[in-house]
DNA sequence: ACGGCTCAAACC
DNA sequence: TGGTTTGAG
């Protein structure tokens, strides 16, 4: 639970901005004919004409509701139209939507402060832009206001007789006898219209927005008016908005925690909420959740908007329902290859457009045993060091599932015999990857190194699982001494054509000492390598072997950092500088934020503190040799430079500069 | 054991 | 920590 901050003036402009259904404008834009028809987009139309995702508001009109299913739609609303999802490897495909949204976000981004709330969903801190505004330009001033502000729906807003709706908001907007507040929020305002006028030029989409003093009350008010709408909390309306706003419409009260608050306290509003003291809610729900809801029934919400365009992390999923849940090891790690394949795909799509890395790998699963009362029992998570390329990943994810399994397994008291008729089912399968950090500039050849790595496999190597599963030093611990023939015996193979071979844990030493050699040494020297090039030849590479022997399994990565660890450390920069790429200039605004907000970042501020901000880089001889040693030799020569220049330009994030399009220059684009 | 697929964050 | 749980769109 976000932590509140107590300050009772609160000056921000924040606004939240949604875009309207927005897959269906994805569609629409893609196939204009679809313009201003009721239609809805749906994935996997076999079942039941498929889940409905995203519904015009033309459908909405005809009674269509999200989580409908094609069928019920159609019934509803014979003329819908209905766009499937994109499908690539047997899974809904959702990068368009991805892509779309980065669109919005990189032109929200270059006004203020930018999160990247969701897929369609962004907030901005405007605070600085409203500040500048007020000094130059207040709304008073203006003889000519837009269209676009003039439709603004105002809370609370004094409709005065005979003024018609736009007259009634021009007063508002231009009065002069406002609080500070409102008309900081007046510029906002402003702001806003002319930013949702730009993001309709330059992308075709339409957004609703939100203008608020914090994240909470512009979340509200951006779905109180859409489509194409935005809508103004001013100070003086919240108390009246929340009185009688029922409790389960406030973000992070619509599950358990906001049921709880109805039948456990009988709140039903927020503004119930006001009769219970801090200390009462926080003897109910804990201290952090207790003072939380004592200030959102207040308005107040210290929360800040993150400067982050980017996602933190990036997931391959899917669920296989009821009759569809997976019964054999070869086809889980069927859809294991497909879901890896799309993450390894995204991975490098996020290397080539941002210079980040992933550090570690995590399987989700869930399962159950039919026939039996305790059936439903967690499937456990698992994840490693994150190793880039589609195979490892395959393999590593792979190599999780099996440890998972047999963890899982081994909390009912496995048989480990035949029980063939006693099934497992896995009804569904997620891969992702976490601890994402930039890649310092300047460091190519390391740039390089990850993006040798094959994102997708190659013709000859596709759908077919090669040979050996082999075990890889990241995701094969801790299940060392697991026998192949139990797992066997667990998910007998019965229903498809692809054939496995389990790990051969005998001559495990041998495998993961072939296949850390082969991975880690093919790292061309020369500068001109066409990567789609050298990925085809990846395995014949006759690259020379360097690096360390990992001819050890029990030898660990424990207490060592690895080349992650030093780019992460890289990203701890002392917080001067937003995440984001903006070159924003450190306002009144974000000093007062530092000062009163406990940062979310905290693990991030703590290492810096501690190491002291003059302080903060690695030494060379800080790092343990067999991270060097794991690298290829050029990567360790130009680390090692990289390491003693950096202390000179630690400003953070690797600063434009024109150096930006250099690298550009030396890192041509992956193959898809 | 159908809403599928993503994401973030708190918690322990 | 990693793993689990919750909540959101």
């Amino acid at each position: 639970m976000p932590v509140a901050r107590p300050e009772t003036s609160d000056a921000r402009v924040i606004v939240h901005v949604d875009m309207d259904c927005f897959y269906v404008q994805v569609e629409q834009r893609k196939q204009p004919e679809l313009r201003g028809l009721p239609s809805a987009v749906v994935q996997y139309n076999e079942w039941q004409g498929g889940g409905l995702i995203a519904v015009s508001y033309e459908a909405r009109k005809c009674g269509v509701k999200r989580s409908m299913r094609g069928d019920e739609a159609k019934a509803a609303c014979p003329q819908i139209q209905l766009v499937q999802v994109p499908v690539a490897r047997g899974k809904a495909d959702l990068n368009l939507y991805r892509s779309a949204g980065s669109e919005v976000v990189s032109i929200l981004a270059k006004s203020g402060k930018c999160e990247r709330a969701s897929i369609d969903e962004v907030y901005l801190d405007l605070t600085d832009a409203a500040e500048s505004m007020l000094a130059d330009a207040p709304p008073e001033s203006l003889e000519l206001i837009d269209e676009e502000v003039l439709k603004s729906h105002i809370l609370g807003m004094n409709r005065e007789d005979g003024d018609d709706f736009k007259e009634s908001v021009r007063n508002w907007i231009c009065r002069e006898d406002a609080d500070r507040r409102d008309k900081l929020l007046s510029c906002g305002i402003i702001i806003v219209a002319e930013l949702r006028k730009q993001v309709l030029k330059e992308t075709e989409f339409t957004c609703s927005a939100g203008i608020a003093h914090n994240k909470m009350l512009a979340k509200l008010a951006s779905g109180m008016n859409k489509p194409a709408q935005q809508t103004v909390v001013p100070y003086a309306a919240v108390q009246e908005l929340l009185s009688s706003l029922p409790i389960k419409k406030m973000k992070q009260l619509g599950g358990k925690l906001g049921t709880s608050l109805q039948t456990d306290l009988g709140v039903d509003t927020v503004g119930d909420l006001l009769q219970f003291s801090e200390t009462k809610l926080q003897e109910h729900y804990g201290v952090n959740t207790g003072t939380w809801l004592w200030n959102i029934a207040r308005g107040i919400s210290g929360e800040e908007v993150q400067g982050r365009l980017l996602p933190k992390s990036h997931g391959s999923g899917k669920t296989f329902p009821g009759p569809r849940a997976l019964k054999s090891l070869s086809t889980v790690q069927h859809w294991l290859n497909q879901l890896s394949e799309e993450l390894s795909e995204r991975l490098g799509s996020d290397l080539e457009q941002n210079k980040r890395i992933a550090s570690t790998l995590t399987l989700h699963a869930s399962a159950f045993r039919s026939k039996d009362s305790d059936s439903h029992k967690k499937f456990p998570s698992k994840s490693c060091p994150m190793r880039y390329g589609v195979t490892k990943i395959q393999e590593d994810a792979f190599n999780l599932f099996q440890a998972a399994l047999r963890e899982y397994m081994g909390s009912f008291g496995i048989k480990p015999q035949g029980n063939k008729l006693e099934t497992w089912r896995i009804t569904g399968l997620s891969v992702s990857a976490s601890k994402i950090v930039d890649i310092p500039s300047g460091t190519s050849s390391i740039m390089r190194y990850f993006q040798s790595q094959p994102t997708v496999p190659s013709r000859s190597a596709d759908g077919c699982v090669q040979g050996n599963v082999a075990m890889t030093a990241s995701a094969s611990e801790g299940c060392s001494e697991q026998r192949s023939t139990e797992t066997q015996a667990a998910m007998p193979e019965v229903d498809t054509g692809v054939t496995y071979t389990l790990p051969n844990f005998e001559n495990q030493d041998k495998d993961i000492d072939l296949v850390s050699e082969k991975d880690v040494v093919s790292c061309p020297s020369n500068e001109a390598t066409d990567v789609s090039t050298q990925s085809e030849s990846n395995k014949g590479t006759q690259t020379k072997r360097i690096g360390r022997k990992m001819n050890n399994s029990k030898e660990k990565n424990r207490g060592m950092p690895s080349i992650v660890d030093i780019f992460k450390n890289y990203n701890a920069t002392p917080p001067s500088k937003q995440e984001t790429q903006e070159d924003s200039t450190v306002s009144s605004a974000s000093k007062r934020a530092k000062l009163s907000s406990s940062s979310h970042n905290s693990q991030v501020n703590q290492e810096v503190e501690e190491s002291r901000e003059t302080d903060w880089g690695y030494k060379t001889d800080e790092i343990d040799q067999s991270v060097f040693d794991e690298l290829p030799v050029e990567i360790q020569r130009e680390l090692r430079s990289f390491l003693r220049t950096n202390k000179q330009f630690n400003t953070g994030k690797s600063k434009g500069d024109g150096s930006t399009s250099s690298i550009a220059h030396y890192f041509p684009p992956l193959n898809r």
